[in-house]
DNA sequence: GAGCACTGC
């Protein structure tokens, strides 16, 4: 750390008044309900113990659940909400479509859903971005209702559905409603569907929003059926738009001012700022925790570090500091230490990526340190590969990132930015659909019978090229014909959890024989951080040790050794064993648990599409496994250069195997990869090595036409 | 000779 000068923050209550008012200024909108002070907490219920009672044990007591539900009477009285309810269905209750404008702790998610229970006389779904939202808001209003959960009141995300046929009222992801869409367009089910979390822009919501809309005003028309979207931002102009100016209520939540504090000067260093921040805040501020929010693991591993050697020779009058790091590549046993209750003498100071923006709340939390970044991936659809950046954020999320210190008492965020600097941030978040890769959302679309997806009705349309590329990838995939149409295996590849890429992949692997192998490799392909980096210290003798672990994999690539790990994993008997092996190699114990759940969901699909396993040859042939993901790869090969440089099929683009891979170093006539991504250069990850004539053999519709595609 | 934010089926 330099030399120790003081971080000065202007003059904070000009500011605060004018940014807090500058962020109401919007909210000239039919006001009901007014500010109430009270507790709303989270009880969490145990997911074991929900899975048990709906599953039909009669150990349940009707008594005890009808007891506790009068117990929180009283605490959902009190809320926002349920203070303006009987105005507020008055205004709901006629329109087709309304946007509701609740703001954190309205009770919006819980209350609205449970008003409309009685008067719907079909099933309400409401959707959530994250699968455990989804989980603990039912498990919280399952309680509020005196049910069951999974009877009256459940929820419905991947792996796991707690809901019946005459569940009324289900929380779901929107990943499984759009999946219900699929197999039933008319969602027949429902008479009225309440999308949560709308503000969020996700690819998922923003295709929803879509297939409502013509839902509500075509084929339902004249059903009862009814849409609401709640947003937890003030951008309820576009919703209300794109659905022919559907009506706005505003509901106010429960928070406590937070101050701004902003820096004069913009700085350089932001390890070294957010590090003299909270060392100074820590010695000026009275008790209460301090969350920081920072682009990524590196920066807060740095700082995590520095201020755990700063901490004991602090001043003694401050309370001591503890370091704690949260981002998504944490065991999750280590993301609960954020939970952690501390000794009275000392103060908790979380750094946190974007997750405690939205996926992780810590209680707890007075002081919001901003770093005013983030880090964003961005698909670059010409080139086919995508990029990771540090980039600002937008007024909406300093907004989120602030509240995050007035949830229990009034609170204090210091933004490492000038004001004028947070002025010239755009309003929102860019939607994700805008920077994302859309081969899947248009495969829905064709799946859902769209035939021009450049003039659908798109909440936000990608763009013309962008569609035109994800058009010519889902052709080469042969899941579309030349007429733009969806083929037999287009909707086979629509069915299955996983990327229309590797949905072919499986599919081929069942005709050339090898369906077995092929679903253990896919089902490690899509859990994150599988293989952990080693620390720097232990990283020659991993690397050694992964080599001389999976032999074939020293030969045939990534993908081959995924194969040998995982059967490797399987061969312990004993789960001791199994986590002594992970750490020896530096692999996610927990990521092979979640292997096994995504293993056997493909095995099930693969099944519903009369594709058996059993097929499979006994021996493990990795020939004739790589030709398989040739076939949905086929874009992703490049061919070895006489100087050891790659050049993409495709583009001829320069290409360098990334040095996480087993072929790193290592010279191949050609390379199959599953991921292109640029940072410093382009890198191949999950790199296979491939025979050239395979393509010809996988492909030969696509061999001639190439600079098309 | 690198370094991956976050989420969903």
């Amino acid at each position: 750390m330099r030399q120790n000068r003081k971080i000065k923050f202007g003059d904070v209550p000009a500011g605060v008044a004018s940014t807090r008012s500058e962020e109401l200024r919007h909210r000239k909108r039919e006001r009901v309900g007014r500010p109430v002070s009270v507790e709303y907490g989270s009880d969490e219920g145990s997911e074991a113990e929900n899975e048990r009672i709906a599953s039909g044990e009669r150990t349940v007591d009707m008594g005890k659940i009808r007891l506790r539900a009068r117990q929180l009477a009283s605490v959902r009285e009190s809320l926002p909400v349920y203070q303006v309810k009987d105005e507020l269905l008055a205004q709901i209750k006629p329109s087709k479509v309304c946007v509701l404008i609740g703001e954190t702790g309205s009770g919006k998610s819980t209350q609205i859903p449970q008003f409309l229970m009685d008067t719907s006389p079909k099933g309400i779904a409401v959707t959530q971005p994250r699968r455990v939202a989804a989980i603990n808001l039912a498990t919280r209003v399952a309680e509020e209702h005196g049910c069951v959960l999974g009877r009256e009141v459940g929820y419905s995300v991947r792996f796991n559905n707690v809901s019946n046929k005459r569940t009324k009222l289900k929380y779901i992801t929107d990943g499984m409603l759009l999946r219900e869409l699929m197999l039933d367009p008319m969602l027949s089910r429902y008479s009225t569907v309440i999308i949560d979390e709308a503000h969020e822009r996700t690819i998922l919501t923003d295709l929803l929003l879509g297939f409502l809309k013509d839902l509500v005003f075509n084929k339902r028309q004249n059903d009862q059926f009814q849409v609401i979207i709640m947003s937890a931002t003030l951008d309820a102009d576009k919703f209300s738009q794109f659905f022919n100016n559907a009506p706005i209520f505003f509901v106010e939540g429960r928070m406590y001012p937070v101050e701004r504090l902003y820096l004069p000067q913009p700085v350089e260093d932001i390890v070294d700022t957010v590090t003299k921040t909270v060392v100074q805040l820590n010695q000026t501020e009275p008790t209460g925790d301090i969350l920081c929010f920072l682009s990524g693991q590196e920066d807060i591993d740095k700082i995590v570090d520095m201020l755990a050697k700063l901490a004991p020779i602090l001043p003694k009058e401050a309370p001591i500091l503890v370091p704690v790091p949260l981002y998504a590549a944490l065991p999750s046993h280590v993301q609960m230490e954020v939970f952690k209750k501390l000794k009275p003498n000392q103060r908790k100071v979380i750094l946190a990526t974007n997750i405690a923006e939205t996926s992780i709340t810590v209680p707890g939390i007075r002081y919001v340190v901003d770093s005013g970044l983030r880090k964003v991936k961005v698909w670059r659809h010409q080139l086919g590969l995508s990029t990771l950046l540090i980039a600002p954020i937008s007024k909406a999320s300093a907004a989120q990132r602030a509240g995050r210190a007035g949830r229990e008492a009034p609170g204090k965020c210091y933004r490492l930015y000038r004001e004028s600097d947070y002025l010239k941030l755009s309003d929102n978040t860019e939607p994700e659909i805008l920077r994302s890769d859309v081969v899947s959302p248009v495969l829905m679309l064709k799946k859902m019978g769209v035939n021009d997806i450049l003039k659908w009705h798109w909440l936000e349309n990608p763009g013309r090229d962008s569609l035109v590329a994800a058009l010519h990838q889902l052709y080469s995939l042969n899941a579309l014909n030349d007429r733009g149409q969806i083929t037999e295996l287009g909707q086979q590849l629509v069915v299955l959890p996983v990327a229309p890429h590797l949905a072919a992949v499986l599919i081929r692997a069942s005709t050339l024989g090898c369906l077995g192998p092929v679903i253990d490799i896919v089902a490690c392909l899509s859990v994150d951080n599988l293989l952990m980096s080693p620390p720097s210290e232990r990283r020659d003798e991993v690397n050694e040790q992964r080599r001389e672990t999976c032999k074939l994999g020293s030969i045939h690539g990534d993908l081959v050794m995924l194969k040998e790990l995982f059967d490797l994993f399987n061969s312990f008997a004993d789960i001791d064993e199994k986590k002594d092996w992970c750490r020896q190699l530096c692999l996610n114990y927990k990521g092979f648990k979640d292997v096994e759940r995504v293993r056997r969901q493909i095995s099930e699909y693969m099944k519903m599409l009369k594709m058996d396993e059993a097929d499979s040859e006994t021996d493990f042939d990795a020939t004739l496994v790589l030709k398989a993901f040739v076939s949905g790869f086929i874009t992703n090969t490049a061919i070895g250069m006489p100087d050891r440089s790659y050049r993409t099929l495709a583009t001829g683009d320069l290409v360098s195997i990334h040095p996480s891979s087993l072929l790193f170093g290592q010279r191949k006539p050609a390379i199959m990869y599953i991921e292109y991504v640029y940072t410093v250069k382009g890198y191949a990850r999950a790199v296979s090595a491939i025979d050239l004539e395979w393509l010809q053999e996988v492909a030969p519709h696509l061999l001639g036409t190439r600079e098309k595609v």
